[in-house]
DNA sequence: CGACCATTTGATATGGATCAAGCGATGTGG
DNA sequence: CCACATCGCTTGATCCATATCAAATGGTCG
């Protein structure tokens, strides 16, 4: 085992000003809307490095980032994509414990920690928010875990369920990651998820019309290969 | 990939009355020392199952409990071990996502949850120690899944470390899993957790006097080989 | 068009799973 | 006290899924 991935970096921005109250949304992600600070991500550009002060937290506006960890051998292991709409880099300890990449230019807002563990204390929902949010992270990693130990098709097809769930149309997902993001984010290689994606496609259960664009044909079968 | 494991049942007890208060403890474990009843569950008894109302947060007094997730086809996936001192069992959502068992006779501490959820309220450092909890939690679960990427060399002696480093005599660990317990744990298979400690012993890192007892020889060697 | 990068495809190697047997401890009944 | 079954662990032989190495293909941008 020995996968080498190169991560370009760009130098890091600092939160600016922006933004205005959007009335109506839940408490946590409301007060991000008000209090953020909008800033732009180029592609492959670092917003946070693993072992920094976890003074922000962050909201994805539109593109894609992953978190990341590498191993002192180069190997690199994703744990988690964040589009739109999800609240990345909450952290319960001080400290980020992973690293966060834009795959694509990637708008994201930012607020200080800080300033939200303010909030949670004066308004008991932000609290329970970020209790929620802290859960649901907790479940993704937790589901991660029972992921690793699958077969390789089964790492595939979960993945592109997971995908599917978080798009308009559930059935034709966009990818906007690179096959080594996949691969890294599975713990496979390249060459292993692509020959699945093509085992997949052989079989009708999946479509390929480019590499970056996959229509899931027959939902009901992948769920079952899923185990 | 298809490993199948036999877990036991046993009648399950509730939870009963007893133990005095400590002082001088910290909030969120003096509240489980004060307000929990002790229960005591036989070898491979069910602790909690997946699924079921988190209802009640535990802490071990004594023994080792194991949380453990069946896939449908029966492969096992074990999440964590938990020694004395332990605190067990909390969950964000409503329901428990992994089942727990004893691997040894165990005593544990029970609480009702809505007991400390009442208090964490009233309290804010029990709030703030529930916090922590998952946070330690999350990490716990995060170093998980880099685990799951290693070797079974690197998987084999991450175990051995970490279990050296629960004890007091930090290079001699008594083991109270079985092999099938760690093979689930690393995501291997018990021949490989096997083979590999034999290695070890050949190399001359660790010495096997039996089977559940063993001696780190050469802790740096070790720490090396973890990568 | 040509250079470059991402992806696919092919050939081969290998780490760990699987299948099978042996071994040592522990317990049970005669 | 000793045969003998049982259980957990180790060891050996073989197989297979996935990694690795290498080359072909295709898409994008100058």
């Amino acid at each position: 085992m020995l996968m080498r991935t190169t991560v370009q970096n760009a130098s890091k921005q600092s939160p600016g000003r922006g933004s205005q109250a959007v009335p109506g949304t839940p408490p946590l992600a409301g007060a991000i809307e008000m209090m953020g600070a909008a800033m732009t991500f180029a592609r492959n550009s670092e917003i946070f490095g693993e072992g920094e002060p976890a003074d922000y937290l962050y909201k994805v506006v539109s593109g894609t980032v992953r978190t990341s960890k590498i191993l002192t051998d180069g190997r690199r292991q994703i744990g988690s994509f964040h589009m739109a709409g999800d609240i990345f880099g909450l952290e319960v300890g001080d400290d980020h414990t992973f690293s966060a990449e834009a795959i694509t230019e990637a708008k994201v807002l930012v607020v200080r920690r800080s300033a939200l563990l303010g909030l949670a204390a004066r308004d008991g929902n932000v609290g329970r928010q970020m209790w929620m949010l802290a859960g649901r992270e907790l479940a993704r990693v937790q589901d991660h875990i029972m992921l690793l130990v699958k077969t390789a098709q089964e790492r595939v097809v979960c993945f592109l369920l997971e995908m599917a769930q978080r798009v308009p149309d559930g059935n034709t997902v966009a990818l906007t990651m690179s096959r080594q993001d996949i691969a890294d984010y599975l713990g496979l290689t390249i060459e292993t998820v692509s020959r699945t994606l093509t085992m997949l496609e052989n079989e009708g259960a999946i479509e390929l019309p480019t590499s970056r664009c996959i229509m899931l044909r027959k939902r009901a079968a992948l769920v079952r290969l899923n185990s």
